[in-house]
DNA sequence: AACGCGCTCAACCGCGGCCGG
DNA sequence: TCCGGCCGCGGTTGAGCGCGT
């Protein structure tokens, strides 16, 4: 039986088109063939459309499992559902979005992130699908053209919101309230690393860097899951979702099959100087494959303590705080190169405009490096100013109660160490899995921390918003995260709830990261951001850090404990290490 | 005219929430 | 409380169309 439902064994492609299959039904309609439990999909015809909106009259919306029963249609109530609310019910309004509502989308999208439907009901005549569909086709548009998605008076305008929620509370627990407010924008600006610096003998992390592991068996580890990749959160915080979720059980670092493999392609030509390669992954549903586009590295942060000098650090070891966003580019692989579970997509330039322009100088990147996951090259490679504008205003909206009431300050854009766990405490590397559902991927700010820390956003008190600077971060990291809030993954802490502290706790591209580089100062930003960590990170989550680490836990080892241990990654990444 | 490419949008898919038994 | 069905939502796909070459 043909079943409009997931659970249908049988799916039934749309490769008909539409007098082929109107000419089917009609076939069936003729001989009367309803019982056989055929399910048509496709295009509606209008003898469809008529026999439904004869039911709907009859019987009223709802009950759409019943359409096909009552009715003679042989359409699921989900099809039928959607035809009737997308075109045959009343006061539809067809065509072209007018200007009033364009600007409405736009700041309703604002507030309320991808809730097509609640959008939609402040749309009389307009379907969810209807603005789902122009919002993605605005994104592209915007994105070929490297506009931003948001006009600045309305990221203005978000600001202020935040900045009110932070008046009126800065608590997580109010995370529901945030979600209403704070801008999406983190999930639909793909972010991007510039990969400028990319040479094609550089260390980076390719098929001849992995023993044994053949280009197809690269495939198929992708095809697995691409387990690394979400572990090392290189996801668009669009895909981290749900649709992951069956990835979780691939993406330890530990698990057998936690060796999950990535690939890499050329960045889109003719961006290539301006954004690296950037792919975010998806998970296609059963088999269909998709391509790999690019590779966005920038949302993960390796931050072994600098002053740890016991390590043996490969280039991938992050020998000290690494900076910027250096690629991880198989130059063996052409753009074109087709893999199951990559989805090839081109990167934005969306936060190309954020990153240089107002980041600190290279040398400045290093200590405020809980930016990015860098898959670092050998030193030679150069680093790459992964300053990605993100400050989104949350974090201000969250730490003025530890900054003694101060508010922000504004202030230089010095920078210096954060706090990093010490190496006494860097028992294990604890990354942790992550499930979904302790990380809502929809909402702008997933409703809670974990997106707090892992969704970035775009630039809202940063200068370069403006449109005609969007392309001239040819330099910039560019980094907007594709945003990885599947971070984590555990060696061996399996604690889910640690789990998701421990991404609470990542350090990445982040709200915080930016605040930190933007309003940090010398001498006063550990203690700031320890408060400001402590007021994230409470009581009990420094407990549950000393709980498994077997060792004292302040907040600031707690945000320490979001980096990652070379010595304790993958062994497929240490394979990688090309020194 | 033929072809290729990109865009649009209708429709499907999978998942989660809700609700009733 | 559990289970299963229904419904709605958000993400994704692919056919069709328009435009440029």
């Amino acid at each position: 039986m043909f079943g409009c439902d997931g659970d249908s064994t049988t799916q039934e492609k749309m490769s008909s088109t539409s007098d082929s299959v109107a000419a089917k039904d009609r076939k069936l309609l003729e001989r009367g063939d309803v019982g056989g439990g055929y399910l048509k999909k496709g295009p509606w015809t209008s003898a469809e459309d008529a026999i439904l909106v004869e039911y709907v009259k009859k019987h009223g919306e709802g009950n759409w499992n019943a359409v096909q029963k009552q009715s003679g249609l042989f359409r699921c109530g989900k099809s039928c559902r959607l035809r009737w609310a997308n075109h045959l019910r009343p006061n539809l309004k067809k065509g072209a979005f007018t200007a009033e509502e364009e600007q409405i989308i736009i700041e309703l999208h604002g507030k309320l992130g991808n809730k097509w439907a609640r959008m939609a009901a402040q749309l009389p005549g307009r379907t969810d699908n209807e603005i789902k569909n122009y919002w993605n086709t605005r994104i592209k548009r915007r994105q070929r053209q490297g506009l931003p998605l948001y006009p600045p008076d309305l990221h203005s305008q978000q600001q202020s919101n935040e900045h009110q929620l932070s008046v009126s509370g800065g608590n997580l627990s109010q995370h529901h309230h945030h979600q209403e407010f704070l801008p999406s924008s983190s999930k639909l600006d793909i972010p991007n690393v510039a990969f400028d610096s990319l040479k094609p003998n550089q260390h980076s992390l390719t098929y001849p860097s992995f023993p044994g592991l053949t280009k197809a068996s690269m495939s198929s580890r992708v095809n697995q899951g691409m387990g690394f990749l979400q572990s090392y959160s290189l996801m668009n915080p669009i895909q981290h979702g749900k649709r992951f979720r069956e990835a979780e059980s691939f993406m330890s670092f530990g698990a057998s099959t936690g060796g999950g493999m990535f690939s890499f392609a050329q960045p889109d030509d003719n961006r290539k100087s301006i954004v690296g390669p950037c792919f975010k992954t998806t998970r296609r549903p059963y088999g269909q494959h998709g391509r790999l586009d690019g590779f966005v590295a920038n949302n993960f942060s390796f931050h072994p303590n600098p002053s740890n000098k016991n390590t043996n650090h490969s280039p991938l070891q992050f020998g000290g705080l690494l900076t910027g966003s250096q690629t991880i580019l198989n130059d063996n692989i052409s753009a074109s190169t087709s893999l199951p579970g990559v989805k090839l997509e081109l990167p934005s330039s969306q936060f190309a405009e954020s990153v240089h322009t107002t980041g600190p100088p290279p040398e400045m990147v290093n200590s405020s490096s809980f930016n990015s996951f860098t898959l670092s090259p050998p030193a030679h490679s150069t680093p790459v100013n992964c300053f990605a504008r993100q400050n989104n205003g949350l974090l201000e909206a969250l730490l003025p109660h530890s900054m003694g009431g101060g508010g922000i300050k504004e202030s230089s854009e010095t920078s210096t160490q954060l706090p990093l766990i010490s190496s006494s405490n860097q028992k294990n590397c604890v990354v942790a899995s992550k499930s979904e559902t302790e990380c809502d991927p929809i909402t702008p700010l997933g409703g809670h921390a974990a997106s707090l820390f892992s969704e970035s956003t775009p630039p809202l008190n940063t200068g370069p918003w403006d449109e005609s600077s969007s392309t001239q971060s040819a330099i910039g990291a560019n980094t907007k995260t594709e945003e990885p809030n599947e971070f984590m993954s555990s060696i061996n802490c399996g604690d889910d709830e640690f789990s998701t502290l421990l991404n609470l706790a990542k350090p990445d591209v982040s709200p915080v990261s930016d605040w930190y580089d933007s309003h940090a100062e010398v001498g006063t930003q550990q203690s700031t951001v320890s408060d400001a960590l402590a007021t994230l990170f409470n009581d009990d989550f420094c407990a549950d850090i000393q709980h498994l680490t077997s060792a004292p836990c302040t907040s600031d080892q707690a945000w320490g404990l979001g980096s990652c241990h070379w010595n304790n990654m993958p062994s497929v990444l240490q394979m990688a290490d090309l020194s």
